[in-house]
DNA sequence: CCAGGTTTGTGAACGAAAGAACAAGCGGCG
DNA sequence: CGCCGCTTGTTCTTTCGTTCACAAACCTGG
């Protein structure tokens, strides 16, 4: 009970830095560091040193004042709070391009997610071998699900078919969503679902690199 | 000046959610709308009313009590704000998998995003083509930055690398990042820039699952 | 054992964003 | 022409997140 308290009611902003402190921490810890400072833990993760303490705090933190933070043991805090110690299988759906360039990404399996099917529902890709393992149809996703224990399903179809996969996956008992389909995906409350849209990444700083160049033109004009 | 002034002073928020406001008015386009309810619009966006009805007063707005917004000038409009009137060649460093797999993915240069160039540091990519364009040397980023008046660079290098990309970006004179390196990346203030971690967001969704799990078990916990 | 310097944990102030609620304005219909 | 229903624009309230600032706690050296 009291380890469920720890990882409960961690506000959404901090659960989405504890990956980035996660990845400080190893680098820290690859460097022989036993302890470390907010202030340099803040300074690898590239925020503020009182917002570091903070997010800590809601871990159940064991900082030492004057000393800092055991590098080992916050690590393992954190990986607790994310479920990390128990890894999550996870399955692609969609095999077009980036749907195989996620497969060949070292990144996923090496961090506790380990790909376990690729799914697809075109013909032609089905059967083919991708990393070497092949891809299953669409219609087998259930199977697939239950057999493997698959915990997360990864969206890489276009944003037609997006919806529907998406409800497929919870239907099948997926218990978490990566969509990177460029639409708006509903899921049943219960399911976290995390989208990601290079497209819309892309517009954005557009904005921003627009206003930029808006700012330097008016000082320009006001300069003039 | 009136037009900067649109532009200016739209919270993060909001921008953010442009994009997305945008892809939806161009399906109600596709469907013939000519007009479209704050309600309607945020059912497709998948956001409450109110919300849209704010972001878009922000853009000076222009809807109609009694009728809502006129779909096209409401596309116009965002579009200027985004800045999407002007194309924005984009270079891609780093052809590794997820490189190539963003050079393959279309559906940037059909949104005003145009890849204008790859670059790799790696003899075996360079010289080697993709999609119908060579790959060019990093030792000259700064050239092809130069004279294809490159606006956009996606950094999709390993996380050593990522810092030593992003400041020849900058210095090459690239006005905004996009970064796919799972590491922290310090750039000028001025260059935007944002980041997405497919691990990260990996790990992010493991917190919410863990924590529908614990809660479940908790449940459990009660009820016996 | 004490003093001094360091670093945590957190209360309080501030700011941004979300949501509810409603007046104002518009078109359509009688 | 005037009323009615609909939808916007905006104000107000509340929630969430960030940052500051400082007391409390700890280690080290003498």
């Amino acid at each position: 009970m009291v380890l469920v308290a720890n990882v409960r009611d961690i506000p959404d902003a901090t659960v989405a830095r504890l990956p980035i402190y996660r990845r400080s921490l190893l680098e820290l810890a690859a460097d022989g560091a036993e302890t470390v400072s907010s202030a340099a833990l803040a300074e690898r993760a590239g925020v503020n040193a009182a917002k570091v303490r903070k997010d800590l705090s809601y871990l159940g933190t064991y900082g030492v004042r004057g000393v800092g933070y055991e590098v080992t043991f916050l690590l393992q805090q954190i990986g607790d709070a994310l479920g990390l110690d128990i890894e999550a299988p996870v399955v692609i759906v969609g095999m077009g391009n980036l749907g195989q360039a996620l497969a060949r990404y070292g990144g996923f399996s090496t961090r506790g997610f380990p790909i376990v099917a690729y799914v697809d529902s075109s013909p032609d890709r089905v059967g083919t071998a991708v990393e070497g393992k092949k891809i299953a149809h669409s219609d087998d996703l259930a199977t697939i699900v239950e057999e493997l224990d698959v915990a997360v399903g990864i969206i890489a179809v276009p944003a037609d078919a997006a919806q529907d996969v998406a409800d497929q996956l919870v239907a099948a008992g997926v218990r978490s969503i990566l969509s990177f389909a460029p639409t708006v995906v509903q899921v049943p409350e219960g399911v976290p679902i995390r989208k990601v849209d290079l497209a819309t990444e892309l517009q954005i700083l557009g904005y921003y690199q627009h206003r930029e160049a808006g700012a330097e033109a008016s000082d320009a004009d006001r300069s003039a």
